[in-house]
DNA sequence: AATGAGCTTCACATGTTTGTGAAGGTTGTG
DNA sequence: CACAACCTTCACAAACATGTGAAGCTCATT
């Protein structure tokens, strides 16, 4: 099991990349992410480079330069990739914010949950509370509250639980 | 705010019951669901009735018997609703799973989580650790598996938990 | 100031998804 | 045994989403 660089790989090594890289983008699909920036953050997480032009995205992935624009500005947005430029260089270079990164993901997902929570809230407060329906909603509330402080508690407990954990291996 | 009901309930108090439905189903889509079985689902828990059958649920929320066939059918699959049939009675009759609501919710929470673990491993198999990018799949392993046994435990408590929280009132 | 690399924006063709209407099957009732 | 209520299935039209090609913009270099 050799490893699979950017600068050494062969083109069989690059077809196995970039499968994985489409298998991976599509979990995350179903996960709610758009498909092109799917691909293009499993393409950067999975592939060898620290950093990446959106050149070199769009001839990674064979894809064209416009959707790779489209890409990288979302993920920015979410914060997944940060944006940078190297001084004296024509080209953005996009890097994985490594460190915050399932953070982030995660911080996404408790903003879903904010959402349902709001939005139930508000039919509370609009159909009120003294009905069958009203309590399904208060009960609806008081669980997505519930998960949301569980998630926000495993988000603050990761980086110290991370260390705790052996860097794994391969797996079966 | 008096009670809405669906026996007593004015076009008014329909409509406003019907745009939040709309509400929390764009929510429930956002989270992956598909538009009718959102509507459906978010109609039978927002509305007062225990049971509904097809034809209440195409009237209430005014849309074909055609659209119904196929968010009920969905929503019982994934066990959102349980498909009961009164003795002597034509029409099937769809019930909110109440008690495992949720938990059935972020059963399927899970199982998403675990589909991403199996497609990184799958990644870290194909593709070694002993790369950058390799390492960064490990770590992604890592804080998957990390969520996911947080979750399960979440879910597991949430029965005690649900017993210890007060019934909540309206919020602003 | 002109050049050209590199990125972005825009309009469009393609493909997918969604809900409807109409037809068909099933089951209890007169 | 015919009828009627109810649900389901199917084919279709409309809406939506997606990625491409072409044109345009920005900015370091010459």
């Amino acid at each position: 099991m050799g490893g699979v660089t950017s600068v050494d790989a062969t083109p069989a090594e690059r077809t196995t990349l970039l499968r994985f890289v489409e298998r991976f983008a599509l979990a995350l699909r179903e996960a709610g992410m758009a498909p092109m920036p799917a691909r293009v953050f499993a393409y950067a997480l999975s592939d060898d480079a620290d950093r990446y032009t959106a050149a070199e995205l769009a001839e990674g992935l064979q894809v064209s330069p416009a959707a790779i624009s489209g890409a990288v500005r979302q993920l920015v947005q979410i914060g997944f990739l940060v944006r940078e430029r190297e001084p004296g260089t024509r080209s953005d270079l996009y890097v994985l914010d490594d460190e915050n990164l399932w953070t982030r993901f995660t911080g996404a997902e408790l903003g879903a949950l904010q959402k349902f929570e709001d939005v139930v809230a508000s039919g509370i407060d609009l159909l009120g509370v003294d009905r069958p329906g009203g309590r399904r909603l208060a009960e609806t509330r008081e669980f997505f509250a519930f998960l949301h402080e569980v998630l926000a508690d495993a988000v603050a407990r990761w980086p110290e639980e991370r260390t705790r954990r052996p860097a794994a291996g391969t797996a079966g």
